[in-house]
RNA sequence: AACCCCGUGGUGUAACGGUAGCACAACAGAUUUUGGUUCUGUUUGUCAAGGUUCGAAUCCUUGCGGGGUUGCCA
């Protein structure tokens, strides 16, 4: 029972493990490189919860690096969104934040070593002329008829190149490799394309801009990053990657390592399909409680900490595998179960005259604050003649496992009495308005009476006197289908049409004091989060995730 | 069918040639002033066939199945 059995391995710990026994290197440097076109999702989480977890573990160092390369799709208010997404995971970069746009001096001489060594040359053919040139999966490209000019011209026009003689599309610098290559990625690969438009950071200076793969390797190498670790997509990249590294004078040799990028079952984490669904208005922006984007379950109240106990759940494995998303909802549930304060608040409110007991009076209730703290004492909570409670919480024909109100039936009322239900008013539609009540005043604070008796149920309540009015979202997932992305048709048609309903609800009064941000317990209900489009004359609550419910199963099934 | 990667209960993940373990899910029970929490128990698995070995999820071969790759995206 050594510390070591407990650790979590995966094969990419086991790799930096080696290389840190056999001494190749002395300390770990990971590295996160989002390119900044859009906003991260629980997909990214795994590979931030990786390589700072590893940097971490390792006593190493992590880098947030944006992979700036294409300014046509870039913005910096994807930087800004990015990093506050990532310190609110809970990891810290320190001083190692970079941009590979930082590079591009550096990455320009490169290029030009590569060309003076006859490993690159300019290529006038048009985009469609090299795609036919390389070929396909089963036949060999064909060499480019510039693919032997000189140094000299090739130099010449790499210059021009980036002094901006062409225009977008006219030339490319290309790398010479091998056309009758099996891995298309080797078959002469772009280095540097011709894009006229401005940089979110490097302005104009620039008109030309080097490729995805001329650039991370490098990149990795200057910063000294021991371990790139990348997902699946990237694996017959890593040839190419190599490729540079050997052929190139960089300062050091990363390892470029590829793991299964994480996906959830009912959840679709697709960019573009994302992008739609918010520019279409299917949600209300990225930041929609329902959205996997970070700062969308960030909104809906799930606790960073749930999100971190998930992707180490979850694991790092080379298998393309789907992960459930009750998992996450069980992390989540097991967090704001320790830490979220209890409340009662009743949704479908339906109301309760408690006949016998006076007009004017007010009791105090006291109420456990939370039962997995009780270090924390009680709150107060107020009682009186005239109470909501749960529309579901009664019922008129109710089978024989129903444990809470019903005509003539007995409940206790958390914290409070137990109230009997002797009479059902009833509009002229025959809907159920009103619950006349009796009291037992033997049985305050919800304790057992002398006389033995016995009572199943327990259901929570709010005084209509003194409730605070709430909008409560209740939310449910985006999709009904367990795969959106890979079922037959457009994910479009598998929309949860019910991922949100609203309600107008009655809130215990102390809520009216909880801010923001705040996650609390609706006991009986599940968490809930007060939203940042609450006012100060009017409350919006989220559901974060509804509490476990063996009754609705037992309901269903009969 | 060119090359590459991957196959362990329902979903994931561990076991590194030596008792197939864990989490979630499901089911049953106990406790409970939340039909919550907690606790106990049960069910279900190594893709297949050969081979190597005293012994194979693990090594080898073949087959089967799934995925990826033909951007001047990352």
């Amino acid at each position: 029972m050594s510390e070591k059995d407990h650790q979590p391995t995966d094969f990419i710990r086991q790799v930096i493990e080696e290389d840190l026994k056999s001494g190749k290197h002395k300390e770990i440097v990971t590295r996160f490189p989002p390119e900044p076109n859009g906003y991260l999702h629980i997909g990214h989480a795994k590979s931030i919860c990786l390589n700072f977890g590893i940097a971490q573990e390792f006593e190493g160092q992590c880098n947030l690096r944006f992979d700036d390369t294409n300014p046509a799709k870039e913005d910096v208010e994807y930087v800004d969104s990015i990093k506050e997404d990532v310190r609110w995971l809970g990891f810290d970069w320190g001083d190692n934040l970079y941009f590979a746009s930082d590079y591009f001096e550096q990455l320009y001489t490169w290029a030009v070593d590569l060309i003076k060594e006859g490993k690159a040359y300019v290529d006038d053919q048009t985009a469609e002329e090299m795609s036919k040139g390389r070929g396909n999966l089963q036949t060999p490209g064909e060499n480019s008829p510039f693919r032997d000019r000189s140094v000299e011209e090739n130099l010449a026009l790499f210059q021009e190149m980036r002094d901006g003689k062409f225009g977008d599309g006219e030339k490319v610098l290309r790398a010479k490799i091998d056309m009758a290559h099996p891995n298309m990625n080797m078959r002469d690969p772009v280095l540097y394309r011709i894009t006229h438009i401005e940089h979110h950071r490097s302005g104009d200076k620039w008109c030309i801009y080097p490729m995805y793969d001329f650039t991370h390797g490098q990149s990795d190498a200057l910063e000294g990053v021991t371990h790139s670790l990348c997902t699946l997509e990237f694996e017959h990249h890593r040839p190419l990657y190599e490729w540079f590294i050997d052929n190139i004078d960089v300062p050091s040799k990363p390892r470029q390592i590829e793991f299964a990028k994480l996906q959830l079952t009912y959840t679709m984490l697709g960019k573009r399909n994302m992008r739609f669904l918010v520019e279409n208005d299917y949600v209300s922006g990225w930041d929609d409680p329902r959205m996997p984007t970070i700062s969308g379950i960030r909104r809906r109240g799930y606790p960073s900490e749930a999100i971190r106990n998930f992707c180490h759940n979850v694991g790092v494995t080379k298998f393309k595998s789907t992960h459930d998303i009750g998992l996450l909802e069980n992390e989540v549930r097991q967090v704001l179960n320790r830490d979220a304060l209890r409340f009662m608040a009743v949704l479908d409110p339906l109301k309760v005259i408690v006949t016998n007991y006076p007009e004017e009076k007010v009791e105090e209730m006291d109420a456990v604050k939370n039962p997995e703290k009780p270090e924390l004492g009680t709150r107060k909570v107020p009682f009186c003649r005239e109470l909501y409670i749960e529309r579901d919480d009664f019922m008129e024909d109710a089978p024989k496992k129903f444990f809470r109100l019903k005509p003539g039936g007995e409940v206790r009322f958390r914290c409070a009495y137990w109230l009997k239900c002797e009479e059902v008013i009833k509009d002229e539609n025959g809907e159920i308005t009103e619950l006349h009540c009796t009291y037992d005043p033997d049985t305050r604070g919800g304790e057992n009476p002398p006389d033995g008796r016995k009572v199943k149920g327990t259901i929570h309540w709010v005084s209509a006197r003194h409730a605070v009015d709430a909008e409560v979202r209740v939310y449910d997932r985006l999709f009904k289908e367990e795969n959106p992305d890979a079922a037959e048709g457009s994910f479009l048609d598998y929309l949860n049409p019910n991922s949100i309903e609203i309600k107008n609800a009655k809130l215990e009064p102390g809520l009216g004091e909880i801010e923001v941000g705040e996650t609390v317990q609706f006991e009986r209900l599940g968490y809930f989060c007060v939203d940042t489009d609450s006012s100060d004359d009017k409350k919006i609550v989220n559901r974060t995730v509804p509490l476990r419910d063996s009754w609705a199963k037992i309901a269903q099934k009969s």
